[in-house]
RNA sequence: GGCCCGGUGGUCAAGCGGUUAAGACACCGCCCUUUCACGGCGGUAACACGAGUUCGAAUCUCGUCCGGGUCACCA
């Protein structure tokens, strides 16, 4: 036996598999020509980040319009970051934004496939095969130093402005020979495996980025670990093992990792493996004290994607503007295919930004409002009594006292309309935006219309009360309004008012936003002919009297 | 600080050497209208700066400035 090959017994005695097993077991995909193997390998160490969800949400209609297949696979390498539930969080939170996984972690406790496991904490034994062989053929050994002894290095390194990190001759243990590592290791001392890199500071290495195009980057030179003294591995080696063996044709991820391919393409090479393409996603950025930065998971709530759960998003409206920042072409395929779902749509990976977008709240409302416009009433109900029960109990309550009364409510403007309003953009704003319809909810607040004097408004309701009839359609309904208009001095058609307005004090419209405001205290509500058909006669009548009696107390009071 | 990447209206974003510099959101106005909406039409508003190259630059080059990312036994 060789030194080195002495090395990795003594380091790694228990691997019997040589990398060989591995490849067989894992053999490459058979798939149609150009179909793309994707995936997101996320950590649990909390919620799901809007981040992931995007990242996800890339990897996924990548491998969908390329007739691909996209995995869900564990970063569970770092245990002190790791929590409880982690995996269901983002599990589950994917599948409850309807990013379908066809292969890895399709639940919390549920993997399938056959490229696993997957999760990096029980895949211990392949990195280690990988990294015996490595230290076998000289290109990896092992590293004793101490936490305190890098820090020092680098405190070095700092005061004599040389970059940083272990390489060339701060690399201390690169040398070692067999006969000192055994007698280290037989002390007890715990111990890293690293890279020996094989690279050279002054070359240049490039690449083809997938979104950003070419880059230029100096070569890796850095002994970077390879697996902890714990026998995990790193980020960088599992990565490299991982997508070579579930054979990963395209790793999009954040572009936080930029800076690493490097290290990875000189692992892919020392493990002798193709590389994958690599496509690196700019993060969403938020504006904070007027400048950009990366949305945080610890100062914005909104990092979670929970949180537009909370707010009472619908899933597929977030879906829908993540894919209007992840392509610049998808709202012109939008508006050439009004239903389609977005799973049709032809990804290209060179139409993502490359800079990343400052998440935009009102493109994400008007996105939403368009998908809930869409939907009918028996959606909406459903939908929405469905988020209340979750979130908020009281108005779920109120919401289902009357099935058939919420149900009207929501149907107006909606069921049969042409062209259904695009009022709301999540469901916790509609508790508000209706609230009149629900007297335990609603508090009058009566405010006229400036144009409009108290003894007129009186006078208007008064007579509107005299004529008003429940079973009046549309036209019937406005024509009331209209007759009463001239003996106010209002004029009953738009155009008149328009052509003489110092004739008239107000059109029928003012005089509709009066009895508006009577029956719901809004000046804007969805079509009132139908609200006070909804609500009935004798609710109608009342509201009138009340606000009549409130603009007589306040000339008497 | 080193290394990467990027700067087109308030936001997202087309553009690839010759354009009146698209479009979407937001904002404003008008029109339509039987109220409120929806819708239609229109408007305000941009090539970070400075040098080059060129007949011609938002597009190519260099520099400056600004922004972002990254420099762990974290991912």
């Amino acid at each position: 036996m060789t030194d080195n090959e002495l090395l990795a017994e003594l380091l790694l005695p228990d691997i019997k598999h040589t990398p060989e097993y591995f490849e067989e077991k894992f053999p490459p995909r058979e798939l149609k020509e150009g179909a793309r193997v994707t995936r997101v390998a996320p950590s649990p160490t909390g919620y799901l980040h809007l981040g992931t969800l995007f990242t996800a949400l890339v990897n996924r209609i990548c491998a969908t319009s390329s007739g691909g297949v996209f995995y869900t696979r564990i970063e569970d390498t770092d245990k002190k970051r790791e929590i409880k539930g982690g995996i269901e969080n983002i599990i589950d939170g994917l599948n409850r934004f309807g990013i379908e996984i066809d292969e890895g972690f399709i639940s919390g406790n549920e993997e399938k496939g056959n490229y696993g496991p997957y999760q990096q904490s029980h895949r211990a034994e392949i990195y280690k095969t990988y990294a015996k062989m490595l230290i076998k053929k000289g290109l990896a050994y092992p590293c004793f130093c101490t936490a305190e002894e890098l820090e020092e290095v680098r405190k070095e390194q700092e005061k004599n402005k040389i970059r940083t990190g272990y390489h060339g001759e701060y690399a201390k243990h690169r040398n070692i020979t067999y006969s000192e590592a055994k007698e280290l290791v037989e002390k007890g001392l715990p111990f890293v495996i690293r890279l020996r890199s094989g690279g050279n500071e002054e070359n240049r290495i490039r690449f083809e980025d997938a979104i950003k195009g070419k880059i230029e980057m100096p070569e890796n030179d850095e002994d970077f670990v390879l697996l902890k003294s714990d026998g995990i591995p790193t980020y960088h080696f599992a990565h490299a093992v991982d997508d070579h063996l579930m054979r990963t044709t395209h790793v999009l991820r954040g572009d936080e990792w930029i800076s690493s391919v490097p290290k990875h393409i000189e692992l892919f090479k020392v493990l002798g493996f193709k590389p994958p393409k690599y496509g690196h996603i700019s993060p969403i950025m938020k504006l904070d004290n007027g400048s950009k930065r990366k949305i945080s998971k610890r100062k914005d709530p909104e990092a979670a994607v929970h949180f537009f759960i909370e707010e009472g998003y619908e899933p597929c409206s977030v879906i829908e503007y993540l894919m209007t920042i992840a392509a610049s072409d998808y709202e012109d395929f939008r508006r050439a295919e009004k239903g389609a779902d977005y799973r049709t749509f032809k990804f290209n990976l060179k139409r993502m930004s490359v800079s990343g977008a400052l998440f935009d709240e009102n493109k994400l409302n008007d996105v939403s409002k368009m998908m809930i416009a869409a939907m009918d009433s028996s959606a909406v109900y459903e939908k929405l009594t469905a988020w209340a029960k979750e979130f908020d109990k009281e108005y779920y309550d109120i919401l289902t006292a009357s099935p058939e009364f919420t149900r009207k409510m929501l149907a107006i403007d909606r069921d049969g309309a042409k062209k259904p309003r695009k009022d709301i953009a999540k469901w916790s704003e509609v508790k508000d935006y209706y609230r009149y319809f629900f007297n335990s909810l609603y508090t009058p607040s009566f405010e006229l219309p400036e144009n409009i004097e108290k003894q007129d408004a009186i006078t208007f309701l008064s007579e509107y009360k005299k004529v008003y009839d429940e079973n009046d359609d549309r036209q019937a309904w406005f024509d009331k309004i209209k007759l009463i208009c001239p003996t106010l001095s209002f004029a009953a058609e738009t155009k008149d008012y328009k052509a003489n307005p110092e004739k008239y004090k107000g059109s029928a419209g003012d005089l509709s936003t009066l009895l508006r405001i009577a029956i719901t205290s809004r000046r804007n509500t969805p079509d009132l002919c139908s609200i006070m058909a909804v609500l009935g006669r004798d609710e109608d009548i009342k509201r009138i009297d009340d606000m009549i009696k409130y603009l007589s107390g306040e000339i008497n009071g």
